[in-house]
DNA sequence: ACTGATAGTTTGCCTGACGCGAACAAATGG
DNA sequence: CCATTTGTTCGCGTCAGGCAAACTATCAGT
């Protein structure tokens, strides 16, 4: 399929992502737990996803992210509201408006979904040696060098 | 809390999990793609895990791992049969049990969201060049080096 | 000050996913 | 031949989400 530049290129960049995956699928149940335990539904979960992406926002914006009517979104605010997962704000702008966010409950939990397997990770890395350590931190240089330049 | 050995590795530690979870970040939006267009529920979601994880189990051990009764097993998997992500199939030694198995839809759609941002740490990857990808390739495989011993 | 637009809530109503127990058919294994 | 196990069907209930319509409060323009 594709061989641009240099052939071994194409092994080393198979045999990461091999071991990449092998990796996602070690925190992967890390992650289903906190997930599943949490008893909350998927339109719920993107909910907290979209807050903890975008900070406050109003029920508006929200309704018009989630493609979903005002009037529906009233309801699933209020089941995340009572659960301590977000929380209504006034806006000092417009009193119309409620801005909605995250509580300190709800970033906990949407922390523990997404950073999943942090601490299966950490004492893992405890195990290598200051010299392993070395490299892997310069591979993770790397990696973040090379994200950074292509998002930008 | 914890510098049990030299004081370096404290900090390539710390260095190595912020990249990790900016990595982490960034995939998450690809993850949630397939998640949330899939309209599938999370007790649906939590059923197609562990048949990935499983591969070919019975209505009662899937009922078992599940918690819940024969009769609500009944009605879930039949939603997802009328899907086409699981399919059952007659055991051939006991023709009272049918086992249930992701089919080849259920098994891409798993892959999709486990194993979310791969083409994106792929395109990534090839940008580098073959001495960086040899880096990140020896720190990846002391990664599951040290993954593997502590699982086994 | 009036008036139209906007934000959010409430109400009533519907659909679908889950959950159960009970009853049942089929197959197993004594 | 009979108790047990597996899975399905049936009837029933609960809850999350979805909408339209009506309503209140507020804003913004004239």
């Amino acid at each position: 399929m594709a061989d641009e530049s240099s052939p071994g290129k194409a092994r080393l960049i198979a045999d990461i992502m091999g071991a990449q995956k092998r990796l996602q699928d070690l925190i992967a149940e890390d992650r289903a737990d906190p997930l599943f335990s949490s008893h909350l539904t998927l339109s719920q979960l993107k909910i907290l996803m979209l807050l903890a992406r975008h900070g406050s926002v109003s029920g508006s914006e929200l309704a018009g992210m989630l493609g979903i009517g005002a009037a529906t979104l009233t309801g699933m605010i209020d089941r995340l509201v009572v659960q301590d997962l977000v929380a209504r704000a006034e806006d000092p702008h417009d009193r119309r408006v409620r801005r909605i966010a995250l509580t300190r409950a709800g970033r906990d939990l949407i922390g523990s979904i997404f950073n999943a397997g942090e601490a299966r990770m950490r004492t893992l890395l405890s195990r290598l040696s200051a010299e392993e350590l070395d490299l892997i931190a310069q591979a993770t240089t790397l990696i973040i060098k090379a994200a950074e330049s292509s998002e930008a």
